[in-house]
DNA sequence: GGCCAGGACACCA
DNA sequence: TGGTGTCATGGC
């Protein structure tokens, strides 16, 4: 492929990608993401939703901010089975717990009350997380964007669905990697713009893909792939 | 009562 | 390297 070839393909994909964001946009307004208070709330709420209902996930965060204990030095020092208990709304309790707490240990030895990772640079907050046991891909993303504001963009189950419907069925089985590139390469290295395009995926997904499946009439039905199956 | 939900990891062929 | 089982609960 020419190199003339390549930048048409990646402008081609920039505004395909800008489209799907823009119809959301206009169809759902703009969602001022994530459901957490405080950067500490974005970090729990993280690990906790792994395969897991938010509805589930914010039962346990709302018993962990009951018991005082959604702030880092009170939740690490606190005892392993009264933690449990609190998560146990959000399911996989015990594994949870270990991630958890993986996590908590490492942000804490970045330095006092999550500044010294906030300073870290990009790459090395990413790696950094990954190497964290129970720290995959998509929740080191949830934390870099939501938490910290990093410029990255969140792959998740909801915007494998929605853009294998569009007619990139490849994405629905692609690695994460693959799948985060396909949305960074072509996008601007924009905070706000992850931010909105991935919580306006997660809204469309939960609040139009659920109960309407065939995607007719709805805001990317003019381009969705499985509309024109109905 | 069964199915599904904003993953990650261990294990095996 | 890719497929499969495991982890647990609440809502529909």
């Amino acid at each position: 492929m020419s190199s003339t070839d390549e930048a048409s393909d990646h402008s081609a994909a920039r505004a395909e990608l800008l489209k799907v964001f823009d119809l959301l946009l206009s169809s759902h307004g703009p969602q001022d993401w994530w459901p957490g208070d405080t950067a500490f709330e974005v970090i729990v709420g993280a690990v906790l939703t792994q395969n897991t209902a938010w509805s589930n996930v914010a039962q346990a965060i709302g018993n962990l901010r009951e018991a005082g204990l959604l702030e880092l030095e009170p939740l690490l020092r606190a005892a392993p089975d009264r933690v449990k208990a609190l998560l146990a709304p959000a399911g996989y309790y015990n594994i949870k717990y270990d991630r958890l707490m993986n996590l908590l240990r490492f942000l804490d030895g970045q330095g006092p009350s999550l500044d010294g990772f906030a300073r870290q640079p990009l790459e090395e907050q990413r790696s950094g997380l990954l190497d964290v046991k129970g720290v995959g891909p998509e929740t080191a993303d949830s934390i870099l964007l939501y938490a910290f504001q990093r410029p990255v963009f969140v792959v998740d189950a909801y915007t494998r669905r929605l853009f294998s419907r569009l007619g990139h069925e490849w994405v629905e089985k692609a690695s994460y990697d693959e799948v985060q590139t396909f949305f960074m390469e072509p996008l601007p290295r924009d905070t706000g713009l992850c931010n909105e395009y991935h919580a306006l995926i997660v809204i469309h997904s939960k609040e139009v893909c659920k109960k309407n499946p065939l995607c007719k009439a709805c805001c990317l039905g003019s381009i969705c792939a499985s509309a024109d199956k109905v």
